[in-house]
DNA sequence: CGAAACAAGCGAAACGTTTCGTGCAATCCG
DNA sequence: CGGATTGCACGAAACGTTTCGCTTGTTTCG
């Protein structure tokens, strides 16, 4: 049906391996060159990326694998991944695992079948269990936003330092006058979330204040978590004057829950949100948030695995460690220094 | 390296066709089955997928070619499609074109040479000319929320009527005493955008109310362009009493706009957006939406793509049409009957 | 002019599957 | 009991590339 390089070859009179060599960018006699380009014009040639798989064991794409495909965050840094990757040659293939650990392994498994050249990964299990086929395949692994305990000296990763995200923003609160400051935190096992727990401690520790089960709720990063988890806080713990909220979805899910309660921030509350999206342009009073570098996550994750195929990089592994940014809204009140 | 399905064979001592016919289902005798179930364990085989595409012409892959990946209107569609997909033991690849219609063109050709068992297309391209490989290829496409032009009679299409859609928003504003309404569109050459002016030009001229060039302003879908353009039509258009934004993106800009202008919603104007996702629950007051039935595009779109792989189904185009639905919120005042 | 050096072309083998046609043994039935 | 029928198993060929080792043709230079 399809025409094959065979019929190039014989179209032209010239053998297989020259216009394999063409193919891939080799040199070839000049009227060879306009014969072969005539013949593929003519034939509608395209190569067979199986044939070509199956020889080189390349496939010229890179798998993704992340928690969720409906979330801002992550589909600003896949664009952003995809636009450098692209420039380079490379595709993505993107799966989507649900935040499914089970689901996450039979993806990376999946997508090291089909042969991709690297492997990204947002990694919802802990230990990097999943990552094991890639590891065992030497196909190159970079970790995004997310560290993992196992195979630490095999991957590369680009994090952010979420313990001082959340103690910047906690303090932010406390130097204002508030004492009690409430949070809410994505899932328990998840190490963005744990690191976040840990920033927001270590500010309150810092000034004697009480952080105990009672000011913190943890929640699932989603919309309808954050609404909940709100919900629940507010009403068990009436005398929270500020709440932090630790991403985008539950940020948006904690201004539904104010707006149920009759709450106005910053009077009632203050509040402080994760990831400097629309969302803080369209509220008002403008939010204060803590805004991730998305852009430069994107970048360094993209240029980390390239480097890795090129060959420019070898042997230990790179962690980069992003800083995040507080931006100032009006979502945060100044308390009088009594009650 | 890797073990093939050759070591499988000698380690057990069968031939190769049996361990072919086993990996694919088919019946092998009892106590050979289990011979292969432990060779391969003992020898993590896993099978090439590049061998097996070139055999089969199959890759159990479907493509989708999207204008661009951070709508939450796109991504849930593709979610839910995802889900019903894997089901059947297919998995999808992602084609972000930028709403770019020559890259649009490239990530056909792309997938296509990918080797993928169907395309589904949200296009950008009006004519449709973007196809072309895949059906000459005889790839089964369903397009998504938008109609081209050619190659009509060969791909099934889920849609939305979006004609009614904005001829309902539009007619609830009038019903509710305004007569100077505005509207935000998308790109000129976009379908839907199309058809969400013919809606709306429909009830104004059914009651004989003004919309020429002044009353409305194409954008491009995006919350930057719907902030610029919502400013633009406003200042040069002070006597409108409502607005009707047509889509997500544009109805968040739209938004940010009456804020920096100090105009509150629904008294100084009311206002309807589209796609009912969680903006309208944040807002206060509740906006009124028009809401597109995502799950049963991406539920209607899966299908029709996995009916014409069956074979089931054959022949003539499917097109399905799907209605929006108006969430009444409390963004439209109702206008006395006078002015 | 002729040898050396280089450029470009060539066929064959190999990559790991699936599938076709055939072979062999066990089972069935009259 | 013998021939027909079934149920699996088998090896070989084919899918469309890339690559290795050679050959052929062209240029260079003493």
């Amino acid at each position: 049906m399809a025409s094959t390089i065979k019929d190039i070859a014989s179209q032209t009179g010239l053998g297989l391996a020259t216009i394999s060599k063409y193919l891939n960018g080799g040199k070839v006699r000049e009227k060879n060159r306009v014969a072969i380009e005539r013949a593929i014009a003519e034939l509608h040639y395209t190569a067979n990326e199986f044939a070509r798989g199956l020889k080189t064991n390349r496939s010229k794409t890179i798998g993704i694998v992340i928690p969720e495909l409906s979330s801002l965050f992550i589909t600003t840094i896949i664009t952003i991944v995809e636009d450098i990757l692209r420039r380079s040659g490379y595709a993505i293939l993107v799966c989507d695992c649900r935040t499914d650990a089970h689901l996450e392994q039979q993806a990376v498994q999946f997508l090291i079948n089909k042969g991709v050249d690297g492997l990204l990964s947002m990694p919802v299990s802990q230990d990097g269990s999943h990552l094991k086929p890639a590891i065992e395949k030497k196909v190159p692994v970079v970790l995004i936003d997310r560290m993992v305990t196992n195979y630490r000296e095999f991957v590369d990763a680009v994090m952010v330092d979420n313990v001082q995200a959340s103690h910047k923003a906690t303090e932010y609160l406390i130097e204002r006058g508030h004492k009690h400051i409430g949070i809410i935190i994505g899932p328990e096992h998840i190490y963005t979330s744990k690191q976040r727990l840990l920033g927001y401690r270590q500010a309150m520790n810092e000034h004697d204040l009480a952080n105990d089960d009672a000011t913190l709720r943890y929640s699932d990063y989603s919309v309808q978590g954050g609404y909940e988890s709100t919900m629940q806080l507010l009403t068990a713990n009436r005398h929270l004057t500020a709440l932090l909220v630790t991403n985008y979805d539950m940020t948006l899910g904690a201004i539904i829950a104010l707006n149920e309660l009759g709450l106005k921030f910053p009077q009632d509350l203050s509040l402080i949100g994760f990831d400097n999206m629309t969302l803080s342009q369209v509220v008002r009073p403008q939010l204060t948030t803590v805004a991730q570098p998305m852009q430069q996550i994107g970048q360094h994750a993209a240029h980390l695995v390239l480097s890795r195929l090129d060959g420019k990089q070898e042997g230990a592994a790179t962690i980069v460690t992003l800083s995040t940014q507080l931006m100032e809204g009006a979502s945060v009140a100044v308390r009088e220094e009594r009650a």
